[in-house]
DNA sequence: TTTCATCTACGTATTTATACGTAGATGTCT
DNA sequence: AGACATCTACGTATAAATACGTAGATGAAA
């Protein structure tokens, strides 16, 4: 018989690992090595206690510590851990920033059981895995602008790139303050302010304040 | 042997979906109906062909039509369907509102599989059923505990107040149109496009553009 | 020491957004 | 018929944001 696949799950909701160990549970060869609720949980699981599994499977979004983070500490201190990340979000940034931070798979939660099973055995196999979704949203990344991914290019993802005093007019923006309030607020000329906010357009790639804050809070910068 | 109960989900994640079925089949006394992923289909599933079951888990979080406009469905075209709300939100204001709608539990995704049973039960029954924590946030609220939101109205839920335009205009507003932009991907001037953000920021009660689209994903306009 | 990033600030010009307002056309409900 | 909401559009004016720049001060790093 073949060697089982052990698989550690990672979700603030409950509901979502029952759902994922009721799936991996109908697939003899996988079995589940134990559960975490916060990106804490994970770190202490696999950092300080030493345990490692097949694979990790890792939401994005968790209190404490999202999974974001956690593949930071991953790299950072040199982890190695087969992780796949599961995600509402389809949003192309993230996923080309966890595939920066090592991890070897993406599947959205709209996927189907099945795809989550072949997801843990190919990447228990040493390859990648990405929901359908995904694989056209990197498709049209890649194909469409260049995103130069040859080598060892600077690993420094967009919002890893803002400058302290950035993050605060951003989150500011976010606050709807104007350029003349946020100014006051850091004790700044609001052409120190406008000059930050231009070069956050710029930074970010996106076409207004509008897309600042929405940039804001989708990468939790709030 | 007592008479089953039997349960639709809906939901707009498979998984899920998958999750809550398979920890109801820990159960013998309750039986799956059906699932839909989005809320046209819900309405398809209980109106249009008149499919009634026990009980009705419905997510808040689905495209086309979320969890909320449902209930209010149900409401408007008096269809009585028992219904427990399966969310991530455990935000008060929500839970207020669903309650007013009809719905007969709330539970949220944090909790653990034979709560969703035990809801199930109790409301089958004609009971109703709360998550701890919902449980919780209504004794703050009724018991006489200001939210700190000093002293305001409970303003009615500002999101049904919007016409139809200005959702198109707060949706293209999000994916950082300019009114320009908006104008002409609605096909009217400019001038109809400002009114309608002048009468959004006014509805809303918020500052800016920026506010606009932060309301908008916040209660899941977008 | 030199280089570099960052924070700061200003110049000029244009485009957008916001704040007041009014008002006709249309459809719906009573 | 009348009341009402909604969508549409315009007028005038100011405030704010955006698009191009340049550039000095500072502290950290090579």
């Amino acid at each position: 018989m073949k060697k089982k696949i052990y698989v550690h799950v990672a979700d603030d909701h409950k509901i979502v690992i029952e759902g994922i160990i009721a799936v991996i549970n109908t697939d003899n060869e996988i079995a589940i090595n134990g559960y975490s609720l916060t990106g804490e949980e994970v770190i202490d699981f696999f950092d300080k206690k030493g345990n490692r599994v097949d694979v990790l499977i890792l939401d994005i979004t968790m209190p404490i510590l999202d999974g974001i983070e956690v593949l930071r500490h991953f790299k950072e201190n040199k982890i190695n851990q087969k992780v796949i990340i599961l995600s509402s979000y389809d949003d192309i940034k993230i996923v080309e920033e966890v595939l920066k931070l090592g991890c070897k798979g993406y599947i959205t939660k709209n996927s189907a059981g099945e795809h989550i099973v072949n997801a843990i055995k190919a990447v228990a196999n040493g390859e990648q895995y990405f929901s359908n979704d995904i694989q056209k949203s990197l498709f049209t990344t890649f194909s469409g602008q260049q995103v130069s991914q040859k080598g060892d290019v600077p690993d420094k993802f967009l919002i890893d790139s803002l400058t302290e005093r950035e993050v605060d007019v951003i989150r500011l923006i976010v606050k709807e303050y104007s350029s003349q309030e946020i100014a006051d607020e850091l004790n700044v000329s609001t052409r120190t302010v406008e000059t930050h906010r231009k070069n956050l357009i710029k930074k970010l790639k996106v076409k207004n304040s509008v897309g600042l804050a929405m940039y804001a809070v989708k990468n939790k910068i709030v």
